[in-house]
DNA sequence: TGCCTTGTTCGAGTTGTGTCGAACAATATG
DNA sequence: CATATTGTTCGACACAACTCGAACAAGGCA
């Protein structure tokens, strides 16, 4: 499978980033990754069926928040926390450390 | 005309006030009055009409986002500020300082 | 009282978004 | 090769959300 396309930095749209993150289910994955550091699909699945999660990565992805990384049969998500804090400092780090 | 009822800041909800930032229109709003303070609705109406508006600032109170005092005709916003950085440390801060 | 200003509310239309099953693709593993 | 595992893609559905005009309410003012 080809390596999926991650958006630059200097494109990521704060209004992207916000809707991607006000999502329960994404701000669910996105906490899971902020704790563990870099987790494959299947692990993040909880009760939810394989294509709900797809969705949901690759908006994700497509926002900036996460990289995908195709290692064998498996894709290894992390997330980009350097090059979203260059663009927007402090915000990844409030919404992680939010109750 | 009643005032309004402003969301207690124990009871902001992450997801509800990411969606809430997560609007272009919306932000503008948020944008403008952490400059000028304080504004009521008619200066921060552009080309939208007053119904489209007037749904926005709904949408921010609900949240806890902005609270509106009501003078004579007119309502006036401002940030919950204090509010909403004991709640979310950061994150408003944040979301103004993203480009 | 009559009129203007300021905003809200209502209803309809349109678009966007999440959910999920089924089929498909790619990679291991026996 | 056959089969299981891991995810994606597609299509359909339901529901939430944005937009906007029209009608309404409350204040200020002549």
């Amino acid at each position: 499978m080809a390596a999926y396309d991650h958006p630059d930095p200097a494109t990521f749209e704060l209004t992207v980033v916000l809707r991607a993150l006000a999502d329960p289910a994404r701000l669910e994955i996105v906490r899971h990754l902020a704790r563990v550091g870099e987790a494959n699909c299947a692990t993040l699945i909880g009760t939810r069926p394989k294509s709900s999660m797809s969705h949901h990565f690759q908006v994700l992805r497509d926002s900036g928040i996460l990289r995908t990384r195709i290692e064998g049969a498996q894709h290894r998500n992390s997330l980009r926390r350097e090059e979203l804090d260059t663009r927007f400092p402090g915000l990844l780090t409030a919404v992680l450390n939010a109750p």
